[in-house]
DNA sequence: AAGATATGTTAATAATTGTAAACATAATTG
DNA sequence: CAATTATGTTTACAATTATTAACATATCTT
């Protein structure tokens, strides 16, 4: 009863399972066997699309990368950057909500204490989305639409700080209020934080 | 050569060297033979001061409860709440870099899938330290310090991802900045975003 | 000093981990 | 249709996991 799948196929399927895994269980129970019950293949089979774990959580790592980018770029349609910024916020909170798509934050935090190539991939994807958010800021600034005394690097740390720790509570809280209702407190405060 | 300690000095040692392990290499490394190489005994030893391997994490989560309700504690010392949340923030930055005490967000990110009984243990340690923040905003309120407008929740949420965010960049840049000298900029952005 | 208790050691357990080799057959290519 | 390649299965392995039992001796109590 083998139903073969393209590798391609396989691999994305195994880069979803292991996201929802990451979610509903942990990054602990991210396990080859794991994988292979939930796709419905065995353990080896794993190994016809990827060399090693380490091998599948780095294709874990450029897949959030890219939903997280994608995600940014669509949250950026105003001229107004601060306008932007409050969207992107927002995306963050509604995804977290629908559950369809797993709060970044979470994965990054839980694959926090991964081996040093995996940390490396992690920090890079950081990195980026913090100089997303800093450029938008620093365009803010330009437009003089935010202080000019503010730190635009030190200012995207604060505001990954909001998704963070508020996908963090609700995650303790086990999804059980909607992060979205507090979008507009957040976002006046860190909003009154910034603004000229 | 067995050098005997007393259970309370062993349950101590142990967690501590846990917090350890954490900061320096991942939870995923706390495992019983690791903590009994550390401290240099046996692994069986280790069963005769904790019954199981949850009973010693559930300890490490009073363990780091207490410490940081102390470090809060002594934080405030102020009769001006927007000064002991400054003071707060600043202390959580300082002792991140002096990297003597494990930051607590790094701990409670770290075991965020454990099982049931743990989450649910950490779960309270966070509503327990957001309560305190929020007490602090609401006095601050009442005195007209704060504008009326901003929710004490969420607004202490805000304030715990500064901390969060910090820390996690931080320990993804290996611990190669100085919070502390962020805290500056970082209050900043919070004191303006809550201030009447 | 004698007896009791608390701590440590050695050896062993079953379960699970990631991974490999040998074999089998479906899907694709010629 | 034949041959090749890609995918899946079975079996196996060594390493590591948390934990227990049996035994040993240091420390405490009387």
């Amino acid at each position: 009863m083998q139903v073969r799948k393209h590798t391609e196929i396989r691999r994305q399927q195994i880069v979803d399972i292991i996201r929802h895994i990451i979610t509903s269980k942990g990054i602990e129970y991210v396990t080859i066997s794991e994988i292979a019950r939930r796709i419905g293949t065995t353990k080896t089979a794993i190994y016809r699309h990827f060399k090693s774990k380490q091998d599948i959580l780095s294709l874990l790592i450029d897949n959030i990368e890219v939903t997280l980018m994608d995600k940014l770029d669509k949250s950026i349609m105003s001229e107004d950057p601060v306008q932007n910024l409050k969207n992107i916020l927002l995306a963050h909170l509604t995804y977290a909500r629908e559950r369809r798509e797993t709060p970044f934050v979470i994965i990054l935090g839980a694959m926090q204490f991964s081996d040093i190539l995996i940390r490396r991939k992690i920090s890079r994807v950081i990195q980026k989305y913090l100089r997303k958010i800093e450029e938008i800021l620093s365009s803010a600034i330009k437009l003089g639409l935010v202080r000019s005394t503010i730190d635009p690097k030190i200012s995207a740390i604060a505001f990954l700080g909001l998704i963070q720790s508020t996908v963090t509570v609700w995650s303790y809280k086990n999804f059980a209020f909607i992060p979205q209702k507090i979008h507009a407190h957040l976002w006046n405060i860190f909003c009154q934080g910034i603004v000229a």
